[in-house]
DNA sequence: AATGAATGAGCATTCATTCAT
DNA sequence: TATGAATGAATGCTCATTCAT
């Protein structure tokens, strides 16, 4: 999981106080405005540096948001890597994966609206980086979970792991968003009621059976 | 289902042909560039109308978009429609579905890379509109096939209609934009191998089962 | 003598004094400031168009910036073109050269500052290109004269016409810069005297006999 | 000859090593870029020595300009007066600073280049200063050499020294720059033909001729 | 004295929108 | 109604200069 660099040497010197300022900002400002709408200046203003400044860390806009980008997926990984060790049934990880995405939804929507809208860049210079550093982690949890539980009965052997875990996962990256951004959230209320983003146990449980169902034997 | 009007009445007023010239371009620039870097100028050129008709027609781009999203959804409603009127199993309908994914993926990506591009714009003005309008349409069918599904005994009771209803869409959501988009295409791959996007018999096969068992009594 | 292009069709259409007062403006600034320290909200503000119309005309700054070399050198085409069309002697036309100078550095310096700063951009983009247009120019009409002269037996038949034409335009290119520039001013005056260029005739009459003698049988 | 200093004390202070290290790296830069291109990071960073010390040095990017074109000066000073002391008729002096304007326009092109950047600053600040340091050394050395011709009976009485010391310097300092500078080196090849830098002999006998007929009795 | 991070004014360029024709 | 030239605010980025260490 090798991750490019996209600032420049300058950025691992200032006091880390300050990087995560520029990150938090950055996050802020791309997650709400989307990276065109983004602006140079009020983030350095908003992050307490100057723009020249912003310039010696990073060489244009585009690492800026690369750089919070990568910022945001370790943060995710850091999330994610606290579900991927444990050694229980994966119906229990599903659980815990849910939960997670509630809890997560409410305290870091900033950092998941910067997901989404990356997701949404036509742009394949951005897509394909970031697809492989986002996607190759969760994949592998995913894939892995499954397989463990085809070896222990808890799944069913004739569904192909990989395919399965991008099912999963599309249900969970929908769901996350649906906490998290304007469209998906106003969606998530068309189909599940206007109170569901408040009935958590309702859609573990709902979430639970269906995918129970699909994986077990 | 009563659809906002984003266009000034001189727009209904033009000839048929202008009116489809100018959403097919906008259609591609939207879907290509995103709002932000479409260009009014250039939409106008490519759709052989100048810029000052083009701002008779659309008080402002924000109108042009909207406009131009509504469009789309028309043009996904009707392919949906097809889906809706069958009499059939929901699981030949989901089959359908997939299959209908599959086809239009390829030959109305643009359209879908508008609709994904719509989904992340962090704008509540936009996201509750289309929201509604994109979505009530696709829950409907879903849940319908679903509760019919129950009542045929296709579909175990014990799940809710709607809930359900939402898992599904946000599989088959994913799944579309896993044909068109940049960035889903490479997760696709990413999970599922770099030919996946060839091997269409394979995800109607996994998808079915997934679903028929996610499903079934 | 086919001067390429350096603006947008637009720029052909807009009224000959706008187009004029832009090109003025603009040789005036560059002229002073040079390339680099032009700016083009400035010629904008001062040739009374908005910086948007200078983009519509011309592509970028050095665009604008060539235009107006082109249109320097045109304008100095027609000063040459008048020396170049009479009949007479060599010599006769070195005196019109030189008192021709006289007159057009006091009254087109900043043409001549301009085509000085040009003559010194460290470009080869700009160099090759304008070099042609400017010398083939007045080679040209040198080299044509000194031929002539060799003919009529004014000229020695033993000197290179085209060497010859070189020589002849290095002192009158200094000469025209000695009038009209800051550092060539300067040496002029160092070398012959503060009052050197009130003293238009003693400049001639010296010339006249260097050349004369340089060329003569 | 009392060259103006444009350093602080403390440039004086420095070990001869790293004065030359600056003073060449800015000479470069000056001659290849321009006074406005050329960048004080990149000259600090190619010298091997800070920003901060390099403004310990000078006041500001004019003084180091200033500085640099002393340099620059006092190293052609020094190749002229070889040419200077000795005491050779004028027609062997000037074969002699012609090759040696071929030579060193091989060998110096970076300090004619800045020279002639020099020479087109708009910049009455800059140039009556270096005019008078640049110019008084040659315009002496011409003057001389054209007087003591004058004297053993090699040039026409009826010249004016000064004037002629001038229209020869016209002559010299174009074929200088014709060797070095990219717009002139253009126009030569426009009079004289593609192949005329490497015609070394050929420039010395026409040059010769032209100026043994301006100045014999 | 030396360093190089920090500053922020300044500039080229873009583009949504207006409006005279 | 149609046109497209005109507008000018807005923004990414540079770089001379300063100053704390």
């Amino acid at each position: 999981m090798d991750l490019q660099k996209h600032h420049k040497p300058t950025f691992d010197n200032i006091s880390p106080e300050k990087r995560v300022r520029i990150l938090d900002t950055a996050t802020k400002e791309f997650a709400f405005k989307g990276f065109e709408n983004a602006n140079m200046s009020t983030i350095a203003k908003k992050a307490g540096v100057s723009v020249g400044s912003l310039y010696k860390y990073f060489e244009n806009k585009q690492d800026l948001f690369l750089t919070t980008i990568q910022y945001s997926i370790q943060s995710m990984e850091e999330l994610l890597n606290v579900l991927a060790v444990s050694e229980e049934d994966v119906l229990v990880k599903v659980e815990r994966i849910i939960r997670e995405i509630q809890r997560s939804s409410k305290e870091n929507a900033t950092l998941i609206k910067l997901y989404n809208g990356m997701t949404a860049e036509n742009n394949p210079r951005f897509a394909s980086q970031f697809a492989y550093e986002m996607e190759a982690m969760t994949a592998r949890i995913y894939r892995i979970a499954i397989e463990e539980g085809k070896k222990t009965g808890d799944v069913r052997p004739d569904i192909d792991s990989a395919f399965a875990a991008f099912l999963l996962d599309n249900i969970f990256m929908s769901l996350q968003f649906s906490y998290a951004c304007d469209y998906y959230k106003e969606r998530f209320r068309i189909y599940a009621g206007n109170d569901i983003t408040e009935r958590d146990d309702f859609v573990v449980e709902q979430c639970l059976k269906f995918v129970k169902s699909a994986l077990k034997k």
